[in-house]
Formats: structure tokens, sequence, C-alpha cells
DNA sequence: TGAAATGTTGGGGCG
DNA sequence: ACGCCCCAACATTTC
């Protein structure tokens, strides 16, 4: 009797360890993981992550080759490939970590279509803590406000602990796989790359390595660091999460035992925790609210008298408006395909607010541009700072781009690095050029409207705009 | 996970 | 010494 084949269908798992998936479809016999790049998907990944994906899948390919599982590509609409594909093996399963986006979903409910007498499918929990209808309120509904979100999650059940890899699979052979090089992932003609290979390897074992830094090194001074983008604060663990070379329940459980061993570290490591909660809370809100990406949660913003103005829309993401935080993230942003995260919640204020573009926009361009993009995460938290969202900040939360660069980037640092043109500028007085004496900017080289852009829009002009545009739309 | 406007308080200068 | 004003510094409210 043959050994039996089970399909491993690969999306945002990228990873080998705390596969629960993996793990089944290992012990049933032998395996083929595949992933399959979907033409159909209305959210396809951006440019950045399309290279960060490229990076994970040739380090997948490796790994899974090592451990005697060839990984398979395909092209086309999943439900048709795996069929064609479960044919080819003679399969008799297939194996999947569920998703949480709308068309991932509408794909697994066609999935478990195939199953029968003669064919097993089976979806597996791993990408999330917390299962999203796990989590309710006293009523039974949905949370819409993070803290008693949050306040749920620690009184459920504990996540279960990571899952270890498996040393040894069975695969099959010669099955027919496309050349990841022919996806052309990685930028042509033009390599715009070069940035975001300043990135850590986007490799598991570098998302390992990268952990245990943080938990180790970086967690006890979090509560503080993370806010400030001069500094390395952060645990730079997006881009494994958005693909799944690492799972939260490995981050969580080495966040906890790094507290129990380092009592330094509990007050930082709480509000890690939090973080990974606001994760969760997305997720949440897209499984409640399909329409989460493109529609505001809250119903009256739909009347708001957003703007058009492409030529402001093109300066903000060219980090030419003038505004020398925002541009310094902008371009952080198109250089190496990351952003700190405050200065995401301030570029995205002075998107939204000051230059009242629709918040659309403003995700639109951050799903090309982020390596690390998040359907979940990048919709939520553009309704978040939009105002339109679950728990939203406030419409007339309104960032100074001004005051937060004083704030978080005090000697301009940061802003530094990546608009070079203010370097001659001492200290924090670089974050509003237009208010030096003439002396001054001569004396720093800058000209202002010649080799850095006037502010695009007055700030204190834009933040009344932006208050009675809310105030009409509230009305009506 | 704001900022600006407005209100309050208290110390010090000064007639 | 006393009242008055000024204005930081802080608190509260409003957007």
């Amino acid at each position: 009797m043959s050994i039996p084949v089970t399909l491993l269908w690969l999306r945002n798992d990228l990873r080998l360890i705390d596969h629960p998936a993996l793990l089944w479809a290992a012990a049933r016999g032998r395996i083929v993981p595949v992933y399959i790049r979907d033409p159909t998907d209305p959210w396809k990944r951006g440019g950045a992550s399309q290279w960060a994906l490229h990076q994970i899948l040739s380090d997948l390919i490796a790994r899974l080759a090592q451990v005697g599982a060839p990984l398979v590509l395909r092209t086309g609409d999943p439900f048709g490939v795996l069929q064609v594909l479960a044919a080819e093996t003679g399969a008799t399963a297939l194996a999947f970590s569920r998703a949480y986006d709308p068309h991932g979903r509408a794909q697994e409910k066609k999935m478990e279509s195939l199953a029968g007498p003669n064919f097993a499918v089976r979806c597996f929990s791993s990408s999330l803590l917390f299962e999203p209808e796990t989590i309710r309120t006293k009523s039974g509904g949905p949370f819409r406000v993070y803290t008693p979100f949050a306040k749920a999650c620690f009184a459920a059940p504990s996540p279960v602990l990571p899952l270890a890899g498996p040393r040894k699979v069975q695969g099959v052979e010669a099955v027919s796989s496309d050349k990841l090089a022919d996806w052309a992932l990685e930028p042509q003609g033009p390599d715009w790359a070069a940035g975001l290979r300043s990135f850590s390897r986007l490799t598991e074992e570098a998302a390992r390595a990268t952990l245990l830094r943080f938990v180790d090194e970086r967690m006890a001074a979090y509560r503080d660091a993370r806010d400030s983008p001069d500094r390395a604060g952060t645990s730079e663990l997006s881009p494994f999460l958005a693909f799944g070379v690492l799972s939260p329940r490995q981050v969580w459980a080495a966040a906890l035992l790094a507290m129990e061993q380092n009592p330094a570290a509990r007050a930082g490591g709480e509000v890690f925790l939090k973080e990974l909660l606001w994760r969760e809370f997305a997720y949440h809100l897209l499984f409640e609210t399909p329409s989460l990406p493109e529609k505001p949660l809250q119903k009256a913003f739909a009347a708001l008298p957003w703007r058009k103005d492409k030529e402001a829309l093109r300066a903000w993401q060219r980090g030419q408006t003038g505004y020398p935080i925002v541009d310094a993230g902008m371009r952080q942003l198109w250089q190496t395909g990351w952003m700190h995260n405050r200065v995401r919640m301030i570029v995205a204020s002075f998107l939204v607010k000051d230059l009242l573009l629709p918040w659309q926009e403003g995700e639109a361009w951050f799903w090309d541009t982020l390596a690390d993009a998040d359907l979940a995460n990048n919709a939520a938290s553009w309704q978040w700072v939009a105002g339109c969202g679950a728990d939203a900040a406030p419409f007339f939360r309104i960032f100074n781009p001004v005051l937060q660069g004083k704030k978080f980037d005090p000697d301009g640092a940061y802003v530094r690095t990546y608009v070079p043109e203010l370097k001659g500028i001492k200290g924090g007085a670089l974050h509003a050029p237009w208010l030096l004496s003439a002396e001054s900017l001569a004396e720093s080289g800058v000209i202002l409207g010649k080799n850095y852009p006037k502010p695009l829009v007055d700030h204190a002009f834009a933040r009344d705009r932006a208050l009675s545009a809310f105030r009409e739309s509230k009305k009506s």
C-alpha cells in the first residue's frame, strides 16, 4: 500500500516552526507543499511586499528541500490549481492555515467543498493568538473598542505554546513547479530595491534571531524607546509576522519567557504584548467587517468632502511636503520598505487631516510600498487615524507635524538621515525650516522652494479646514 | 497612541 | 504692608 499524499497549501504561514497544518500533513504520510500565486486576489501584494515575498520564498524553498519536501510553485485560481495538483499527485487530503481576509475566506469555503469520503480537507489555526469568534463581549457580539478587547484576550485561555518544526518529512518527487525567478517578484529594470536590502534578511533563521534580540536586548526599554524613530527601539518583527515567517504564538511565548527571566523587562513586555493585541484587534475587525479595507466603519464618514489633489498626493508619496518629519517618513518608506510606527501615525494624520485626502489613498500607497504590508493592520490603522474606524482617534485629534517632530525626534537625527538637504540645520529647529531667519537658512545651505519645498499647506489653516469638513459631514 | 484655547493659580515686581 | 498687574505654569475644556 502506498503512503498517503497530502497537499499543504501555504499562504501567509511561510514557516516550518509552529505550523500545525504542516505537522498534520507530515504525520499523514507524504506531503506536497504548494504556494500559489493567485491573480484573482483583489488585494494582490504590492511592489515592496512582492520583493519581500521573493526573499521569503527562496528561503522556504531551501528549508523545505532540506527537510525533504520540495516546495511547488503554481499560478492560478487556487481552487482549480489544487484540484489539478491533487490529481497529479494522487493526494487524498488538503491542509492549510486559516485566513481572515474576505478573499482568503471565500477560497477556504470553496476548498471545503472538495471534502468527501476519499478526500480530507483540514483547516488549522496558527496565524492569530485568539480566534476572532472566541473573543466576545458580554452580550455575545464582537468588540469595537480596543481596551475591553485586550482585556477579554488576557482573560481568555492562554495561546497554546508554539510547536516544534519537523526534522524530516517525506515529499513527492518530480512535481512540476514554476520557477521563482519567472514570477519576477523582484524589481526588473531600475532596481529600486537597493534600500530594501538594508533589512535584516527575511529568512526563518533571521526571524528567530530578530525575535531573540528584541526580547533579550530591547524589550526592557520598549515602552519609551518604541516611540523614537531615531533609535532602534521597535521589535522589527512586522515583515515576519505579515508573511507568517514567525507565528504570533512564537512571539508571545518568547516575550513571556523573557519577562519571567528578567523582571526589568516586565513593564516593556506588557506594552509589547498589547501591541501584539492591536494586531489581533485588526484581524478581529476585518473578520467581522470584510469591507474594512474599502469602506469607513462609521457610515457618517462616507459623506466627508475629501479633496481630490493629485499633486498633493504625489508630494506626500515622494516626501516633498515641506514638513521634515513627514518627508523623512515617506522617504524612509520608499527607500527601505518600512517606516517607524510613530512616523506612520504622523504621515497618516498629515494625509488625511492636513491634506484632506481620502484615507484609502494612503492605505493603497502603504500597501504598495510596505514590505510588511498586512491587509488587516493596514485597513484598521488607516481607519483609526482617519477617525472613521473602531475605537478611532477622534477626528479632531490632529497631529501637529512640527510638535511631533520636536517631541519624538528632538535633535532631528531621524530627519537628517532621510532628508539630507536639511543636514546643515542644527538641532530641533530643522522641524520648521520656514521659521528660520534668512541668515541661518543661508548658513545651512537651505533654499526653501529650491532645494527643499516650502510647506505644502499651512498647518493651522489645514487644521481648521479639516475640523469644519468634519462638522459638516456630521450634520448630514 | 493631540493640540489649541481657555481657565486657574501663585509668585514676584512695583507703585 | 498692601493691592494690583503680569505672566509662567499648570489644569481644564474644546475642537
